[in-house]
DNA sequence: TGTACATCAGTGAACGCGCGTTCACTGATGTAC
DNA sequence: TGTACATCAGTGAACGCGCGTTCACTGATGTAC
């Protein structure tokens, strides 16, 4: 592994660490065994360090949910709800890069939505859409639906990061599934 | 208004302005229109500024959803989740005190809210069994359930807090009434 | 009423710290002839 | 095959910055006699 990719994962985890406002390039330097100013030989400053390790994280996602294979559009929907919090407790500051941070390349609801710029939501609007032609899930804009269900799982996620809970990620887990159940059910006609 | 008023209400705006993190006894000095070093005159350190900080911004969350005067349930659980919407919007540093940033009072799902040893949920819950009993909300664990509508509208909140929302606070809180309308129209029998 | 003293809110200089970033450098590796 | 040189990843000292916190202080206010 070159150097360069050993300074993002350590730039990875430091983030997981420290968040982004105590991330540190002495830190990042520290952890791939180099000394801090090597850092700049591979990335501009800080703020490009900080945005390579964001784009790299939302391939991450991007990934997640593209390999997602089921033709059922219900089942497709809390599969990749699952994938969600699947992807924050196994990755959380990748989560948060692409999710609660602001990067640079940042959607913005409705408009970048709507307009098909997040292939993921496009994919969820698409499965939402094919779930209502079937009389699964509740009628409606189909992408507010969407937004409502991202949230409430995004919700969910949330109270967990503020460490609202006492369990254990099986348990949390076991949670969100009920939740996006719950939502799912409720559109059952 | 007392010096030690004045401070803590700048700190209020500082932790508003800066985030936790950044957060800098230097800058609330500065806006109190007092040098850094008497704030140690009132308070032992960072640290207990914001924990006052922290109370605070609870007492104020605390009166806002004691102001709801509303016999329906149903009526009470829609107006309490706008409730929360405005306090974000109005108070966004206070909120994160109470919702997002870890203070030394946080309450964990489920035990403590369990245990009733949080009022706000208490309060919540006690409307959710009501309205199970009139038929107006879907069957299940209450406390679940309100965990359910809790996590919905936080996650709106959040998605917007991460500026992913090209909309004014007016349509925001439009659209989290439609949320709300959405997930208690899902229990109706 | 006047004097001596205690209290205490607020000051200002200074400390050590970790930070991002600069700069001139070293030393290994690859290439041209 | 051997020599001269260019390239370039990584080094280490130093910079200026804002931070929390310490310390000894000032100066106004209240109190005791």
């Amino acid at each position: 592994m070159s150097t360069k990719h050993r300074i993002l994962a350590c730039a990875v985890e430091e983030l997981e660490r420290a968040g982004m406002e105590q991330f540190s390039l002495r830190a990042v330097g520290s952890a791939a065994g180099v000394t801090p100013m090597a850092v700049y030989r591979h990335f501009r400053n800080r703020d490009e360090l900080l945005a390579a390790v964001g784009d790299q994280a939302f391939a991450s996602w991007k990934e997640r949910v593209e390999a997602i294979k089921e033709p059922d559009p219900v089942a497709w929907l809390h599969r990749s709800g699952r994938a969600y919090v699947e992807f924050y407790l196994e990755e959380p500051a990748s989560f948060d890069a692409c999710f609660v941070l602001r990067t640079s390349v940042e959607r913005l609801y409705p408009e970048d939505f709507a307009a098909n710029r997040s292939p993921v939501v496009s994919l969820m609007v698409a499965r939402i859409k094919a779930a209502q032609g079937q009389g699964c899930f509740a009628p409606g804009d189909a992408l507010e639906l969407g937004l409502f269900t991202w949230a409430q799982v995004h919700g969910l996620v949330m109270l967990h990061r503020s460490k609202r809970f006492a369990m254990n990620d099986t348990d949390f887990l076991a949670l969100c599934d009920r939740s996006l159940l719950h939502f799912a059910d409720s559109g059952r006609t």
